[in-house]
DNA sequence: CTATTTTATGTAATCGATTACACAAAGCTA
DNA sequence: TAGCTTTGTGTAATCGATTACATAAAATAG
């Protein structure tokens, strides 16, 4: 008896169909009280478990979900997923995590694995990609499966998103640098394809107009978000004439480097340059010197993409909307960035 | 033509079954080139994808492995995952995810969810719980479903696992203060039902036996893995009539409170005081004062376990052996401990 | 040119659960 | 008591792919 138990087993154990088993066990109105409780009985003392592939054959759903990730272990993409992981897992879903590491044949791939692991909605945020070619989004959407793109979004039809405003963080970061004093940012920039850097710079941008202060070429630097290139930023930054007086660093990481690196340049922080990151990586409020930064929401954001999903899959009319969902984000203003104490 | 391209469509398509187009697909010998190449093309042309559903039904095997931690957004965890992710995706392989939560009640749903997923393996660290009730885990075993632990294990018969050898870690690390001049040594426990935190703690005790040091009590502390539980730990250690001068913390997050606490009562380190964490989590090696810490490979963890589990379904025999992979720690000796400089 | 082997294909069962439809038994009405 | 409902079960098809077995056609042997 290693094997697994079925209605058949149930059945002829009782002498009677599977069909009558199967009403029993889900609660179908056509059958009798003494027969239901006696199968339940029988269910229970078998040990019988329902096969879920079975019945997703027959029902063509598979209640697994699928999400795509450029990579889990960073704190932020852990924390989306255990979001998604928290509000799925309740409604009898599973979710199937994959990572295309930044790459897009690798996302293609994923694509794939999950669309004939025939699962019902796939969950994903995007990696850099040159814009060209959606056309394995296209077949998603074909498939009738719902799409929800999270934090990197794509502009496509009928495809909802759950981001953060973007452009609003980018906008009040800069803003706070400039009332601290600081009228030469220098910016970290992310890949610029995709929608979430383009909007931060945007911002960056608008609240330098904004202000009166003219944009510089030589303070856009673009980075990889990591430590190193944020180090090595700072080395180009100090190396210019006109040398800025702040840094807005897309990413947690590279704001660290450039703090590493300033330090051992002896430029004091926030008193000489401020930095703010962005992310609210786990270690930003761990330091010596506190790193100001922004929270996305990751939790929240998880949540809210697989509610999106529930809803879409729920809604009767399986309408062929896309829902936009945009969450605030929330600057965390430590000492990097703070020369006016807040009272 | 929104729905899926089965291998009925493409046999309707060509006059020929479904049959002859499943050996086509499959790289049966027994069909002919001419029908093999005319199914390949058509099947391309539909765009065909196998219903992998189908397919488990059939086979018994889903190609589902299921993964249960206590939580995923930490960066070991996170990890680990990645580590079994990447090797488990190249076999075909997907991985499904769930967190317990550290919660007994929550894990044994994890693995009935599992279970009836059908999935082919189950890989898992357990979370703290009383020791008495493995009936849970036994089901898995009877259904013949390898099971294999990482990092937190529990004996179990025919079960594999994959685990750091954390009495030697722990072991190492002690030796190490006292190496470094401290001779009252606190200790900050995991909760000691679990095997890790149990050897952990033989590894401290054995070092201070084998260097003549008296083992306190009060300088035990049972903490949780947070920063709060630290700072509230040191509290009470400074509060003792003899307090330490070396903290020994098997979590990172907990030394770092540590650090933070003995830093506002003005106490040096690593001059008047060690600290030594456990997991070389990102942010020690990011602080201003770095922290030694121990790495336990997440990602060869992870990848081993893919891998043990692999050899476990490949075996021919399907023998009931358990194996046991013990990988050697490293010890990251930083800041935080080192008084003597090393050469 | 018949007998035998080989090759390619078709037929039908199977995996486990669900469900439309059929039907028998019991209860109810007039 | 004939006729109609209601209630509870059984029968069989279905989801999509695989595969043991049967069989027709072609190739080879003698």
């Amino acid at each position: 008896m290693s094997g697994k138990t079925t209605i058949y087993d149930i059945a002829k154990e009782l002498n009677i169909t599977a069909a009558t088993v199967s009403r029993a066990l889900n609660n179908n109105p056509k059958i009798s009280q003494s027969t239901r409780k006696l199968v339940l009985e029988t269910a229970n003392k078998m040990n019988y478990k329902q096969n879920r592939l079975a019945l997703a054959l027959r029902s063509g759903k598979s209640n697994n979900v699928g999400v795509i990730v450029p990579r889990i272990n960073t704190n932020f993409f852990a924390s989306v997923i255990r979001g998604i992981e928290e509000a799925l897992h309740p409604e009898g879903y599973q979710v199937i995590i994959c990572q295309s590491h930044e790459d897009k044949n690798r996302e293609i791939e994923n694509i794939n694995t999950l669309l004939n692991a025939q699962v019902d909605g796939i969950l994903m945020s995007i990696s850099n990609l040159p814009n060209e070619n959606d056309h394995y989004l296209e077949r998603v959407i074909q498939k009738n499966i719902p799409l929800i793109f999270f934090d990197r979004k794509k502009e496509m039809e009928n495809v909802s998103s759950v981001t953060i405003d973007d452009y609003q963080a980018s906008y009040e970061i800069t803003q706070h640098l400039i009332e601290q004093g600081c009228d030469k940012i220098a910016y970290f920039s992310g890949d610029r394809t995709l929608e979430i850097y383009e909007d931060r710079y945007r911002g960056y941008q608008q609240a330098l107009l904004d202000n009166n202060l003219q944009i510089n070429e030589d303070y856009i630097i673009p980075i990889k978000s990591n430590v190193v290139e944020g180090r090595d930023a700072v080395e180009k930054l100090l190396a210019l004439e006109n040398p800025p007086n702040a840094i807005f660093s897309t990413s947690d990481f590279a704001a660290l480097g450039a703090i590493q690196k300033l330090k051992e340049r002896n430029i004091k922080i926030p008193e000489d340059f401020c930095v703010f990151g962005f992310g609210n990586e786990p270690f930003t409020k761990f330091m010596e010197l506190t790193i100001s930064t922004v929270d996305q929401a990751p939790l929240e954001m998880g949540k809210i993409t697989a509610q999106v999903f529930l809803d879409k899959i729920n809604s009767v009319g399986n309408k062929k909307t896309g829902k936009t969902v945009v969450l605030m984000p929330k600057l965390h203003i430590r000492q990097s960035s703070t020369r006016i104490p807040l009272i």
